[in-house]
RNA sequence: GGCUUCAUAGUUCAAGGGAUAGAACAAAAGUUUCCUAAACUUUAGAUCCAGGUUCGAGUCCUGGUGGAGCUACCA
């Protein structure tokens, strides 16, 4: 039991002592810095069941508990607040049971949890990555670490869009205007290249257009005839009918933009357990259709189209099969949904990282699968996150307003570098150990700074200041935990060693650092149950501040007595361990030195 | 038009219906014979507007204003 849990016990046990009244809720939170005390039991919601004054109850109840509670060493009362006051005794016992486990604050899954399929990434294969992916990625990783850190099993996958009419016009600017080019010829990465091609469609695309309408033609008749745009139609047929030189081009650029995305993922740091392509899932939707024709849940119109009614669930008429029988996306993401299940049998759930301009499609999706009569159905989330705008607004490819994915990481690396050499205190590193650490913290910014915002909400990003390095920042975490580890290298004494409580006493820094640690394995559960690494990256901030305003005013190596210097330096290392443990959910690595 | 969503210091972010709304950056001032100053300590500065529910509202409800998104037989 933890301490919220003795005390909640004992609190009902004094409100059915003092009043004879059965508690349900007791609410209490973090004593706040101005008032003494270290918990606080929040008196006004009880006052619907007790009558009385809230300062009268707050007594009553404050010296029951320190009378029956041997944790509980003081209280007061403001208005409808009891503070508490925790023994130094209760933390130190707390302390000496998680002071060498390093992986503190996790839980090892049980054997009957059920898996969650965690998808995230799942980019199309004619663009490079840009912004707005990196906090795809950054998000769908971190959250699949923090459920498994919360003690869930997890798989990470993603669906790859590589089918369509979209590849088929890289394809086809890459026949026209490519001159043979390759990755290799010309030294660009796979998906940058192919992405030029794209580019190059839309602007042959665009010219054409231009000639038609001085031909006479209205705008919307020449974007429908213009000759490039038919001939790309008509090699998605000849894709779907399955020519064998349009699938060998389609095979080879696919693999170019791979290789590319590969390289990026590696960059970032996050990794799949599965991939799923589109290609060889968007038949797989038609024979769930079919069923839920026969079951009723869909309806056929005159025309063949097949639609879901669900104006009684307060959405509208969704189709799930267009009228020629091909599949839309709609009945792809069935088919892969129950595809995943079936490979998966251990997995119960799903979390889909889509940006929210999906809301609506995820859930109309959800629902056709709980309508379908899937148990799993109803574990399903989509972990839907705010865009990335720039202050121009939404970042599109044609203005070049893109910010691309692998020019960031290069820049923040950079950066890291000019900051890191000004400071001149990597003597000794090696030119390698040197550019690791500079991409470390150059990765460590980019991260924390998309991974600190609640994923709900948009991401305001500024390409002209750029992400900063100091206050709330992943390198000033990162500092911290360098500035730790000198400390343990410098501890020449053996530390490991379990402490009597009894023989310290507490300064308040310590104490309130005590506190903080103590709520991390809470935070984890709670970011895991909300979805949400911005609770790690604040919770870890807090602490961090917690520990430089304990590292300033408390001399750890230089304290009076040896046990006083055992205990700072334990508690030191404990530290570390929580944002190693916190930082690793997020992705982000931790320095020895920097 | 309909639906969804957001609005907090100059700026970027916090705040499970609970105390005097927290940080960081930027601004002003201070701390290095001492464990890494990417740090620490001060100062100044904010809940879009109008109602309502509540002992208590940044948080819930209604209306308004402003921004974003969705409203495709595209994915």
């Amino acid at each position: 039991m933890n301490l919220q849990e003795v005390l909640t016990f004992q609190v009902k046990n004094a409100v059915k002592s003092i009043y004879d009244i059965e508690l349900e809720l007791v609410e209490f939170q973090s004593t706040r810095k101005e008032f003494s005390g270290d918990i606080t039991l929040v008196i006004f919601p009880m006052l619907r069941f007790i009558k009385g004054n809230p300062v009268q109850i707050g007594e009553s109840i404050g010296n029951y508990l320190l009378e029956h509670v041997k944790e509980v060493i003081g209280f007061n009362v403001v208005k409808g607040f009891l503070n508490i006051e925790i023994s130094d005794h209760y933390y130190i016992q707390f302390f000496n049971e998680i002071v060498n486990n390093d992986s503190f604050g996790f839980v090892i899954p049980k054997p009957e949890t059920k898996a969650v399929i965690v998808e995230y990434s799942s980019p199309n294969t004619n663009k490079p990555l840009h912004l707005g992916h990196i906090r795809n990625n950054l998000l769908g990783y971190s959250v699949a670490e923090i459920l498994k850190a919360s003690g869930t099993p997890v798989y990470k996958t993603q669906i790859i869009n590589d089918r369509g009419i979209h590849i088929c016009k890289s394809m086809l600017a890459w026949q026209r205007f490519g001159n043979n080019e390759t990755p290799e010829r010309t030294g660009l990465k796979g998906d940058k290249l192919v992405g030029n091609y794209y580019v190059k469609f839309d602007q042959e695309y665009k010219k054409e257009i231009e000639v038609l309408v001085a031909e006479g033609q209205s705008k919307d008749e020449a974007k429908k005839n213009a000759p490039i745009l038919l001939e790309a139609q008509k090699m998605l047929q000849q894709w779907e009918a399955g020519d064998k030189d349009v699938v060998a081009l389609w095979k080879t650029m696919n693999s170019w933009v791979y290789r590319g995305f590969e390289e990026t993922y590696k960059n970032l740091g996050v990794d799949f357990d599965s991939y799923y392509y589109e290609s060889q899932t968007y038949l797989l939707g038609k024979e769930f259709v079919a069923e839920g024709l026969k079951k009723g849940v869909f309806f056929k119109k005159e025309d063949g189209s097949v639609w879901c009614d669900l104006t009684e669930d307060g959405l509208d008429e969704k189709i799930v099969l267009r009228a020629d029988g091909t599949a839309v996306y709609m009945t792809q993401d069935i088919g892969t949904a129950i595809q995943r299940i079936k490979d998966h049998p251990d997995a119960g759930g799903m979390v889909y990282t889509v940006g929210n301009e999906q809301d609506y499609h995820f859930k109309v999706l959800f629902l056709i699968l709980k309508k379908l009569g899937f148990e799993w159905a109803k574990n399903l989330y989509h972990l839907s996150y705010g865009m990335v705008d720039l202050p121009s607004g939404k970042m599109k490819s044609r203005e070049g307003t893109v910010v691309d994915a692998d020019d960031l990481i290069n820049e923040m690396t950079t950066t890291a570098k000019e900051i890191s050499e000004e400071l001149g205190k990597l003597d000794g590193y090696t030119e390698t150990e040197k550019e690791e650490l500079y991409r470390m913290i150059g990765l460590g910014a980019l991260k924390y700074y998309i991974l600190k915002v609640d994923p709900k909400k948009r991401i305001l990003f500024d390409p002209k200041e750029s992400i900063d390095f100091q206050g709330n920042t992943g390198p000033f975490i990162q500092y911290t935990y360098a500035r730790i580890q000198s400390i343990l290298r410098k501890a020449d004494f053996d530390y490991n060693q379990v402490l009597n409580a009894e023989d310290i006493k507490l300064h308040e820094k310590e104490k309130e650092l005590l506190k903080q640690i103590q709520l991390f394995p809470e935070i984890i559960q709670h970011a895991a149950q909300e979805h949400s690494p911005a609770l790690i990256a604040n919770y870890t901030y807090d602490l961090v501040k917690e520990f430089n305003s304990f590292y300033q005013n408390v001399s750890i190596l230089g304290a009076d007595t040896q046990i006083d210097k055992i205990f700072r330096v334990q508690l030191s290392l404990t530290v570390a361990t929580i944002i190693k443990n916190g930082f690793s959910v997020l992705g982000i690595q931790v320095p020895e030195r920097m």
